[in-house]
RNA sequence: GGGCUCGUAGAUCAGGGGUAGAUCGUUACGUUCGCAACGUAAAGGCCGCGGGUUCAAAUCCCGCCGAGUCCA
């Protein structure tokens, strides 16, 4: 990035200067004409543990002090977003304070809520997820203050210089001097944008970054920057984003040894008590620990071995074996640990995401089972969801949606699930480890990785549990990061290719699309002019036909003109122009066209949209406030409504909620559709607005449906009356946390119960009973069924006794041997041979109606029964096989049985008297 | 969304082409005044479902269903 870019007036007119820092070279402003050091790490060290750099604050002060400093310099504050991002598909969880206005805020195609404004928004990282609780400054979450201000040529807010004043003015109103902070120049990229940046750093502590987004990937006709070789566009909206680290300010402001004791002390306490530890905080040695721990973790890139490193480090400085440092402080450093990831869950769950094995679930179940992890391994007796529900009162209850209780139920059944998974772990590890101690050989890599990486054991409990079994575990430090490469490998990414590329530039030239289907709903014919045509799509002035999207397929229709007719199979939105794929014929620039749109398919449509607004509403009042859709599609025969939910839906709730959805269908209550300004409609009816994804513009189609409103672009019935039977289908649990309801509206509900009936009918025809008596009468069948099984094992049983009997043997040379051809069934063979092979003798018996199975036995060592089988089936057109004592097969050519069995007879006789 | 592991008796699991097994639990009998413990015996299986390969499939292959787990 340019060095003028960091020319700021304000720095000039306010007597800073631009020095180079003698560690790292890089470009930094300060008052203070002594420093040569940009006070960053690991250029410089902390300075204010022990020293607090400004006027101590708790938490819930810093962010009022932040938030009231800037509403008074004309910035209007906003309340924070959810930590889950529902408002995006590319991230999980909210990372940072602009997370909240991207996509469509930023790229300016939606107007911000406020400008500029201020807000202080709960982030979730999970990235150093290892570091926590032992770098002495990583969270896993954090709040980032921050202002905002949203530049476009047609309104100024402010840039870069008014930027630096506030962050100066507001350091100073909470006690900072000046003359310690410093200004790093740090060019930013990511997400596909870019700007020059700077880093407020006061002593050595990074406490804010500014930053100016002003490029971005997307061409503009302006002349490009080039960076790193990547051509960058000057955006039409600059974006001021700022990130103050509210805990880092807090810490800042306290002085304590590591950012934990500044941000959660009580829960510190709390839980150092719990673990038997409270004494240590009294321990000035420990202290003093801490925070050189603290200290060092600043200068350095806290991953993997450098733990190690900086352990050593430490050890050598306060003249402490590593051993015993290790052994004093991770205790502690989990009990830092489990109090921050607490307070993550607390956001987490407090913010509706539903622990599961995939997405943003998964990354709830991942910090809850760590914490239940270190929690066993301090030997804590606390209720986990009592520590969580502390760290959701102390930031307050009203902060989150979800109800507490939900919140404790989910916590329950998570730690459940977490010690049956851990009682299985063990039991396979106990296997595993007694089979290795067996070989004397260590249990392997590759083992630990499938234990860990399929059965969720951590090798840390492998190692204990294979100790206790008296086996050695092979174990490498970088072990997890071997993981890391065992997925990598696989997985090559597949890019959908844009089959409209070529022509995007002359879509672009067209007027959007008039949409008829929202203006006038419920119609099904109407006309107009073809503006486009090219390969098979059509594009008009104005259409009726919906476009796929919001999980509503699109309609099919024809099109009509003075000498043709053509099928439309497909609508799509490419933009603001939809395009109608057409099939039959061709159409030409300029024609007037008649379409119709195919009412039936339209009907049901409409009928399975307002219908899942419904059920979904429906879910809500029977399970919970938690309830969110995850996903839907609408179909002709059926629909699906995929939603949160931490356990299995009864099917008594399931029959429940469809009662509540057919309610509100003979209710026969209006249906709202009305466009409305996006903030505002944001803050009249929150986020559960975004239930299917969020649209973009600055205005958002508003569906209100019983009391049920969301954002919603597809079509819809007028009333609830016209939706027609509500009939929920099945239940299907498509993973942890998300169950999913498939039902039928309208004619589609009636047909699906036409065929369940069909289905009673066809069965009760079957067994020639009432319908009312099936569930009896099967279950009559299958017991009878099952006890004939029973009866039938008897009775060969019998038979092969009574066979016995009769069954002649040969001697020859001291073994009996057995040949004969009977009417018995293949066990019965088998069972028959067995007990003559048990009694030292030879068997060769045959039997069986179209295909003749052969079966022989073999008491003695002196025969093999398998070349006996081969010998026989050969030459009765089949093959067999087995074990040396019994060995069968079968074949079909009765003809030849009786020479067949004669020449194994033969060969028996010849083997036993060599 | 992708990868991996696993579905066998009520429970926990073995067997991995050729007669479905073990342990615990259950029931009955024996021992006992009774219980526990012990002894003896029995009951209990669509080997998840559906296709395929094979003379033969619980076992191999494919699809589906279900459970678990890791990663993004």
């Amino acid at each position: 990035m340019l060095e003028e870019e960091y020319q700021l007036d304000y720095f000039t007119s306010h007597g800073l200067e631009r020095k180079i820092c003698t560690s790292c070279g890089a470009a930094f402003w300060t008052r203070d004409p002594a420093r040569t050091l940009c006070g960053d790490a690991p250029c410089e060290p902390y300075s204010f543990i022990g020293n607090p750099v400004f006027t101590p604050h708790s938490l819930n002060e810093m962010r009022e002090a932040f938030l009231s400093f800037f509403e008074r310099h004309d910035h209007t504050r906003i309340e924070r977003y959810p930590v889950a991002a529902r408002w995006r598909d590319d991230i999980y969880l909210t990372i940072a304070s602009i997370a909240d206005f991207q996509p469509f805020v930023t790229s300016g195609e939606v107007p911000p809520p406020a400008n500029p404004l201020t807000i202080s928004q709960p982030c979730i990282r999970l990235n150093d997820l290892d570091s926590v609780g032992r770098s002495g400054r990583h969270l896993t979450t954090f709040e980032m203050m921050a202002h905002h201000a949203f530049n476009n040529p047609d309104q100024e807010i402010y840039w870069k210089d008014r930027t630096v004043e506030l962050c100066d003015e507001f350091i100073s109103s909470i006690g900072g001097d000046l003359n310690a902070v410093s200004y790093k120049e740090h060019p930013w990229m990511g997400g596909g944008n870019a700007g020059p940046s700077v880093e407020v750093l006061i002593s050595g502590l990074e406490v804010a970054t500014l930053v100016f987004m002003s490029l971005g990937r997307t061409p503009t006709g302006d002349a490009p920057v080039d960076l790193d070789g990547v051509a960058y566009y000057p955006m039409r909206t600059r974006i001021v984003d700022t990130g103050y680290g509210l805990e880092r300010f807090v810490w800042a402001s306290k002085g304590s040894p590591t950012i934990y004791d500044a941000v959660f002390p009580e829960m510190v306490s709390r839980l150092m008590e719990a673990a038997g530890l409270s004494h240590l905080l009294d321990n000035p040695e420990y202290t003093k620990i801490l925070a050189m721990n603290a200290k060092f973790a600043g200068l350095m890139d806290i991953t993997g071995s450098n733990i190690l490193t900086m352990r050593r480090q430490i050890a050598s400085q306060i003249d402490v074996p590593l051993e015993k440092l290790q052994k004093m402080i991770t205790p502690v450093e989990r009990v830092y640990a489990i109090a921050d990831h607490t307070r993550c869950l607390a956001y987490m769950l407090g913010d509706c995401i539903v622990p599961s094995n995939a997405q943003e679930g998964y990354l709830a179940r991942l910090v809850l089972r760590r914490t239940l992890r270190m929690m066993h391994e301090l030997d804590i007796a606390e209720d986990p969801a009592d520590l969580i529900e502390m760290q959701m009162r102390t930031i307050g209850m009203d902060s989150f949606e979800q109800d507490i209780c939900v919140v404790r139920e989910i916590i329950a059944n998570e730690v459940e699930k977490y010690g049956q998974t851990m009682d299985r772990g063990a039991r396979i590890v106990q296997k595993m480890a007694r089979e290795y101690k067996k070989k004397s050989e260590r249990i392997p890599l590759s083992e630990m990785i499938t234990l860990y990486d399929s059965h969720g054991i951590p090798p840390e409990t492998v190692r204990e549990v294979a100790a206790g079994e008296g086996a050695m575990v092979d174990l490498p430090d970088n072990f997890y990061s071997l993981i890391a490469d065992v997925h990598s490998e696989s997985s090559p990414e597949t890019k959908d290719e844009d089959r409209f590329a070529a022509f995007r530039d002359r879509l672009a030239t067209l007027p959007p699309t008039r949409r008829l289907y929202y203006e006038r709903p419920g119609e099904i014919e109407f006309e107009a002019i073809v503006l486009d045509y090219f390969e098979g799509n059509v594009v008009l002035d104005q259409t009726l036909l919906y476009p796929e999207g919001g999980g509503q397929p699109s309609d099919t229709g024809t099109l009509v003109t003075e000498d043709t007719m053509v099928r439309i199979d497909h609508a799509f939105k490419l933009g603001d122009v939809i395009l109608h794929q057409i099939k039959g014929g061709t159409l030409k620039r300029g024609e007037r066209v008649k379409g119709m749109v195919d009412e039936e398919r339209r009907w049901t449509m409409m009928r399975h949209h307002t219908g899942t607004h419904i059920l979904l509403h429906a879910a809500r009042e029977i399970l919970g406030k938690h309830i969110h859709q995850a996903g839907a599609q609408k179909g002709i025969e059926s629909s699906r409504l995929d939603i949160r939910h931490y356990r299995h839906i009864t099917p008594d709730e399931l029959k429940r909620i469809e009662i509540a959805a057919n309610r509100m269908v003979l209710a026969d209550m209006p249906v709202s559709v009305k466009w409305e300004e996006r903030s505002r409609a944001e803050q009249k009816y929150g986020f559960d607005l975004y239930q299917g994804g969020v649209p973009p513009g600055s205005e958002i189609r508003v569906v209100s449906v019983c009391g049920d409103v969301q954002a919603c672009a597809g079509t819809h019935c007028r009333s609830t009356g016209e939706i027609g039977p509500v009939k929920i289908i099945r239940v299907e649990h498509i993973q942890d946390g998300i169950e999913r309801l498939e039902f039928a509206a309208g004619t589609a509900a009636i047909y699906y119960m036409q065929l369940v009936e069909q289905l009673l009918s066809d069965a009760s025809a079957v067994l020639s009973v009432q319908r009312e008596n099936l569930p009896q009468s099967v279950e009559r069948f299958f017991t009878e069924w099952k006890e004939q099984k029973k009866e039938i094992e008897r009775l060969q049983q019998k038979c092969v006794s009574l066979e016995m009997d009769r069954l002649t043997a040969e001697v020859v040379a001291g073994v009996p041997v057995a040949v004969h051809v009977l009417d018995a069934t293949p066990k019965e063979l088998v069972t028959l041979a067995t007990k003559i092979a048990d009694g030292g003798g030879i068997a060769v018996l045959a039997g069986g109606e179209e295909r003749i199975h052969i079966v022989v036995s073999s008491g003695t060592d002196r025969v093999d029964a398998r070349p006996v089988v081969q010998a026989i089936c050969g030459m009765i057109g089949g093959r067999g096989g087995g074990k040396p004592f019994l060995a069968q097969g079968s074949g079909t050519d009765r003809a030849r049985l009786e020479d067949a069995i004669e020449a194994a007879r033969t060969a028996i006789y010849s083997d036993l008297n060599e």
